[in-house]
DNA sequence: CGACCATTGAAAACGATTTTCATTTTCAAT
DNA sequence: ATTGAAAATGAAAATCGTTTTCAATGGTCG
């Protein structure tokens, strides 16, 4: 990673160490404050625009993408080699992956078809999660809402 | 217009007529400044707040969707009845639609899969359009750098 | 009419992101 | 080892789009 790192001007400290290891370890989705309290526990002097900053570098050398999901705020997701789509419940917030083999096909047509160059294909499914799918019945049900 | 919102339990009044009337005619992929601005040309004296409302009303009641494409600001497309993509360019924020027929096909399929009430798809393209990858080359080439 | 409640505009609050700045640290070349 | 240039850090402040507050206004319905 450091000489990964040197190749492209940029030099290692004991921070970034930190904070690259927390985040592919405990990476996907994290937000950067949920990064910063990851690495708050490791590192309590690490400053908050340390963290921000890392993971910013971490997308510009193609490690992560940032996600926007419209909640306000964004999550960087570890870029793999197998491309993935989101299933993301607007009420807990919880995401989950999906494969997007198929899509992807069709995309890079469509790029194609427009002389576009992709940078990245972000397919997305918002709505709820099984779980707040049932939960969200009861609310509507009016033996339930509060009083 | 004035009985679909009365219906849902909202009044007409004439700033409401006139940003309604301007979001649908101008409308899509707005962002609130963009519509303030329009809008102001037509009323000086309509506040930014009202405008930013009354495009979330206009969600509110189903007839447009916000679009976040991780530049940090909302837009706001109308929704139709063809669901569509979007090409966006991440250098001068063009914004292209494509049909996704069959990309919802695959997406519907994958919602029932996970036990997922889908609430919308967002299908994108992120990268550079015609136009901005051809002067992208241009500026990797040194002779064009600035000094 | 009169009461009620949604709506409005201006300003302030908010919150995530980004920048600034003084200081410290890394790293390559001595 | 030493040194100098460039990069990185942490704290604080600035930014900027979004959202809320609040007093005043205005639409709707009995």
């Amino acid at each position: 990673m450091r000489e990964f790192l040197k190749t492209k001007g940029f030099k290692m400290t004991p921070q970034r160490e930190l904070i690259f290891r927390a985040f592919f370890e405990h990476g996907d989705h994290v937000s950067v404050d949920e990064l910063y309290d990851k690495v708050r526990e490791l590192d309590h002097t690490i400053g908050y625009s340390t963290v921000w900053r890392n993971l910013k570098l971490i997308c510009k050398v193609g490690l992560a993408e940032e996600v926007n999901l419209g909640d306000g705020v964004t999550r960087y997701d570890r870029v793999t080699q197998v491309p993935h789509g989101h299933l993301f419940c607007t009420n807990c917030k919880k995401l989950i992956e999906f494969n997007v083999d198929q899509v992807v096909g069709l995309l890079a047509q469509v790029s194609r078809d427009h002389a576009f160059a992709p940078d990245s294909f972000k397919v997305e499914i918002h709505g709820l999660c099984a779980e707040c799918s049932a939960k969200t019945e009861q609310i509507k049900n009016p033996e339930q809402v509060k009083s």
